[in-house]
DNA sequence: GCCAACGTTGGC
DNA sequence: GCCAACGTTGGC
């Protein structure tokens, strides 16, 4: 299988890229998802080693940072099943796991943060799903060519 | 803080 | 199965 791109949504406030860099092994659990397609990506799509824009959200200036890559993948989030967690979900049991995470690793943090207002001066990125309108999914698909076009305008 | 966009819920 | 109401996200 050729190599993925993602990209995942954070508010910086709940887990910035810095918290990544700082992390043991520079490496977390992505989780608390709780809508069903970054679900969907995140058991069933996203793949030991593809790569992941990591993107600011809800900030004064709404950036993708830097990058990270998947390090394991998909596997039941353990938060739906903790009672006293915020992303508990009642209808999820052990034996039917509703919600995934994935395990990513920090790879680079951009010297100039791509805000929201400079990725849409580039053309290339046009279509890219992240600059859509309303679009509020928290982990999305990246392509080769947007994952290349980003990479270059970035440095690190 | 505002509000548009979207997903989910629940009455029917 | 429809759709209005509601809650949440997230840019501005």
């Amino acid at each position: 299988m050729t190599q993925q791109y993602w990209l995942v949504k954070s508010e910086p406030e709940s887990f910035s890229l810095a918290d990544l860099k700082k992390a043991p092994q520079q490496t977390t659990y992505w989780d608390g998802v709780r809508n069903y397609q970054a679900r969907n990506y995140l058991r069933d799509s996203m793949k030991l080693g593809d790569g992941v824009l990591y993107y600011h959200s809800n900030t004064e200036a709404p950036a993708i940072v830097g990058a990270a890559k998947v390090v394991r993948e998909g596997y039941p989030d353990d938060t739906q099943f903790d009672a006293k967690s915020n992303y508990f979900d009642a209808d999820a049991t052990p034996d039917k796991p509703r919600w995934y995470r994935v395990d990513i690793q920090y790879m680079c943090e951009f010297k100039t943060p791509l805000t929201l207002s400079y990725l849409r001066e580039i053309p290339e990125l046009a279509g890219m799903q992240l600059l859509k309108k309303g679009n509020r999914l928290s982990v999305m698909a990246v392509s080769a060519a947007e994952w290349d076009v980003v990479m270059r305008v970035a440095s690190f």
